[in-house]
DNA sequence: ACTTAAATTGACCACCCGGTCATTATTGAA
DNA sequence: TTCAATAATGACCGGGTGGTCAATTTAAGT
């Protein structure tokens, strides 16, 4: 039996979360080529070596990041879309704007990254990683606008891919003005 | 008398344009803290001393070009505005979308530099830059919904600063989207 | 042809990068 | 207490960066 578990998750959760917590902030601060290694040690208090033990390569670190950043985003998108199942689509829209606003208020380095990620140009395979997310963005979108549409709420002759277009860029328009707001 | 005049002006056309063609292409390519002064003295080929001399910093240069980038894209704007001054509203928006095509099909290097330096992160100067970006493009769209209001073609109790942010929003999420899709 | 001024060059500087690995410190079992 | 296994360290590597400047080439004036 092989043990694939990760000498990072097997680390003392304390020294975890200064790790995760230094990377967040690099991350958030420069985009991937330039956010260095070298400031992530420094800031967690562990030596080089360490991190290139419990991360084989930088881009290794960033994956790991990147998923907590977008699990976290996920996480606040389920729940707005559960708790409003049963509301009109004009509430529901409004509430998945409350929560994007509050996701950026409560971790505003996460949003960063996430920013940075979408419609900066060089993570590591952003074009899948952006193709997954825009996918699961339609998805989203278009599973509201289905159910305003199946509830008599929305013409049925509605475009439904454009409508979701219309409201992907909106949103995601105001979202980051509010983000870019924020920081300044 | 103290000539202002720029040592870089002074130079024969064809070597202006090799540096500024090699600028052009790193700083499509790469992000402004991760494009290389070396690669671009290599492309165009001079010696870095003389880049230098040219312009005396990484920054000043990357100035220089964008200027050049957005003089473009404003030449782009103010032609098809002009030219159809006197068309519906429609008409305008879809004539004002086809410029944009044009613009990114033609000048994908130029459309790549303004893209990167909208939404993504660490080029000098974003703020401000960004900022008058965004007044220029509200006053432009403004001017076309004022237009369309004045001839009656929209409704004169439209909140015009809501729909300008809608076009603005819809149309530079469209025009990223084709920029990208061309780029693969 | 000679001299002087201006333009061009590329070796060089200090600094930073991601990544490695021999050495040291820590742990736990016997 | 001893010893082996494991974890942590940081000096070091090759390579890249923006920027400089003494030395050289080129151009111009007489």
């Amino acid at each position: 039996m092989i043990s694939t578990t990760n000498q990072f998750e097997q680390l003392p959760a304390e020294k975890q979360s200064r790790i995760v917590d230094a990377s967040i902030s690099e991350f958030a601060e420069k985009d991937y080529e330039t956010a260095s290694m070298n400031k992530v040690v420094n800031q967690a208090g562990i030596s080089k070596g360490s991190l290139f033990n419990y991360f084989k390569t930088k881009s290794s670190l960033y994956f790991h990041i990147y998923q907590l950043a977008i699990g976290e985003v996920k996480a606040y998108l389920r729940k707005v879309r559960d708790e409003t199942a049963s509301l009109s689509f004009d509430v529901r829209l409004s509430k998945i704007v409350d929560s994007g606003v509050q996701f950026i208020t409560e971790h505003p380095r996460l949003a960063q990254i996430y920013f940075r990620l979408v419609y900066s140009g060089d993570s590591p395979n952003r074009e899948k990683i952006v193709n997954e997310l825009q996918s699961m963005s339609e998805d989203y979108l278009g599973n509201i606008v289905q159910d305003a549409m199946d509830r008599g709420e929305l013409n049925q002759s509605l475009d439904k891919g454009q409508a979701v277009f219309f409201l992907d860029a909106v949103l995601n328009r105001f979202l980051k003005d509010y983000h870019e707001a924020l920081e300044t």
